[in-house]
RNA sequence: CGGGAUGUAGCGCAGUCCGGUUAGCGCACCUGCUUUGGGAGCAGGGGGUCCCAGGUUCGAAUCCUGGUAUCCCGACCA
């Protein structure tokens, strides 16, 4: 498998096919039979499933269980809430059919058109309406309440135009909904699960984010407020990476979902609803990535340590690979995941790439010389850099060393990210910075849902949020000079 | 759905304009030998409904008509 990655550059459009083909090369992921669905390849799959685990760990830790509600959501539950589908009805793919038959006028099979459904179904884009259609049969009083499920499915939305991991036609992913007596405690229930997943960019996935209110046009169809984890990609484009939404009592309503409380009075029921997706899996690799390939972080790589023999000839190998193993023994011990290398029909030089287009971590080569003089050659992925260490103490070493990259990797993205947040106070500025440097554009906005429009249909940027931590700072909007409370950030985005 | 392009081996492509040997190249794959501290070299070998259907022609990957698929740029993207 010979592979050369293209140059990265800053220029979008070469981005694009540069981040494409490094979702192919390194294993991740590629385009599937089907328009707009990809494969998710086992080395993708496994960082995928570490993430999974991560997520419901964190989740559980929250009080929240895990269930499952059905893929197909009848028409009529979807029409329920007016803004909810008026938000997804454009992408939604559509069941009409329940058999097929052998092709009456020829070869072939075709829809048998006696077996249309009385109703479509819908495949689901998301859950709410399906899962606030069960939730009014398991709520009936206060004591029911909170309810706080999970559920790890699929989605299916019919974009025009997919990107692997970032935009496809089906996508895999979490969505939590809540059931709640308050609006207080809904509220509070939406702040947290955005913290939960602030956390995990930051900790786990090394990717620094911005948590914030979404403006009203970016709003989650259906909702009252939506908050966001905003990443900055290194082609200065934002992605928004999750999403958590305060629903108030929309789907309580269209669902007619009340509870009786202590008092005795009927009131309905307060919602939230958050997920996050395989599109993660695209921040990961867009927020890292340099020209060798994927750099993931320690905590989230299938494979952490790589070890390498350097040898001549089977005798060599052998005994190269046994002073490996026993050094893997101990890493294993240490709960390291290690990937012992002793494939004799690619040579050394190849297996370095190609580790290094993997994105694995650390990578350790042991030859003859080293073998000699107890020492061993470790290979950080983060900086590239190469030293040549005692073997004496060499799996704490390790362990601390994945540590350090884990934190590297983050101090790195953040960097790049406050370096890319430039406030502005004027028109010009603002088109001038999206233009030449991109990344996040604080500057003050008018707060109407028109002006924002007008910024986008000019600059194709849009509001990614107004930060949780935003100071109260007078101003006037950019485009409009009315006066304005707070900066918000406008970023292009994917 | 608009604008542009492409469909030839697993992948990437040449050949198409101007029809004519047995359809070719690189990578990958298989065999052998030599190599091995950063993507090995040499030799040999296997693999093709040239997107589909129809037409023109003595003869079509190549020309014509229709279909279809994919990609890029827009539109779309809670």
């Amino acid at each position: 498998m010979a592979v050369e990655l293209k140059d990265l550059t800053k220029v979008e459009d070469n981005y694009s096919k540069w981040y494409n083909e490094l979702v192919v090369k390194a294993g991740l992921a590629e385009n599937s039979a089907v328009r707009g669905c990809m494969v998710i390849k086992p080395y993708g799959y496994a960082i995928w499933e570490k993430m999974q685990r991560v997520l419901d760990d964190m989740f559980k830790a929250t009080g929240h269980e895990n269930a499952y509600f059905p893929l197909f959501i009848p028409k009529s539950f979807f029409s329920r809430e007016a803004s909810h589908v008026e938000g997804f009805a454009k992408e939604c793919a559509v069941v009409t059919h329940y058999r097929l038959m052998n092709n009456p006028e020829g070869e072939g099979i075709v829809v048998d058109p006696s077996a249309r459904l009385e109703e479509e179904l819908i495949v689901r884009p998301t859950s709410e309406t399906i899962i606030w259609n069960t939730y009014k049969n398991w709520i009936t009083s206060y004591r029911d309440l909170p309810i706080l499920c999970n559920q790890w499915a699929n989605v299916v939305r019919w974009e025009m135009r997919t990107r692997l991991f970032l935009r496809t036609a089906e996508f895999l992913w979490q969505e939590g909904h809540t059931a709640h007596a308050t609006r207080e405690e809904a509220e509070a229930e939406a702040l947290k699960m955005v913290n939960v997943y602030r956390d995990f960019a930051e900790k786990w996935m090394g990717v620094p984010v911005v948590v914030g209110h979404k403006s009203p046009n970016e709003r989650f169809a259906g909702a009252e407020d939506t908050l966001t984890i905003e990443a900055l990609m290194q082609d200065g484009k934002a992605l928004q990476s999750g999403t958590s939404h305060f629903l108030g009592q929309n789907f309580a309503k269209a669902f007619d979902v009340t509870y009786t409380t202590k008092e005795g009075k009927q009131e309905y029921v307060w919602a939230t609803s958050w997920g996050v997706s395989t599109r993660l899996m695209g921040a990961l690799i867009m927020a890292h990535s340099d020209n060798n390939g994927l750099v993931l972080p320690p905590k989230l790589a299938p494979i952490q340590v790589a070890m390498v023999p350097i040898y001549k000839g089977d005798e060599q190998l052998k005994e190269m690979t046994e002073k490996l193993e026993s050094i893997a023994a101990d890493l294993r011990a240490k709960g390291v995941s290690v990937k012992v290398d002793a494939r004799d029909n690619v040579r050394s030089g190849f297996k370095f790439a190609e580790y290094e287009l993997k994105g694995v971590p650390v990578r350790l080569a042991l030859g003859p010389r080293d073998l000699q003089n107890g020492t061993i050659e470790v290979a950080r992925r983060d900086t590239l850099t190469k030293e040549v260490v005692s073997q004496e103490g060499i799996a704490d070493y390790i362990v601390s060393l994945l540590d350090q990259i884990q934190e590297n990797i983050f101090q790195k993205a953040l960097n790049y990210r406050n370096s890319m947040i430039t406030e502005v106070n004027t028109w010009e500025e603002f088109v001038e910075v999206l233009d030449t440097k991109g990344g996040f554009v604080s500057a003050h906005w008018d707060g109407t849902p028109e002006t924002e429009v007008a910024i986008k249909e000019a600059t194709k940027a849009t509001i990614r949020c107004i930060p949780l931590d935003a100071v109260d700072e007078e101003g006037k909007c950019i485009f409009t000079g009315k006066p304005s409370a707070r900066r918000v950030l406008f970023a292009r985005s994917y």
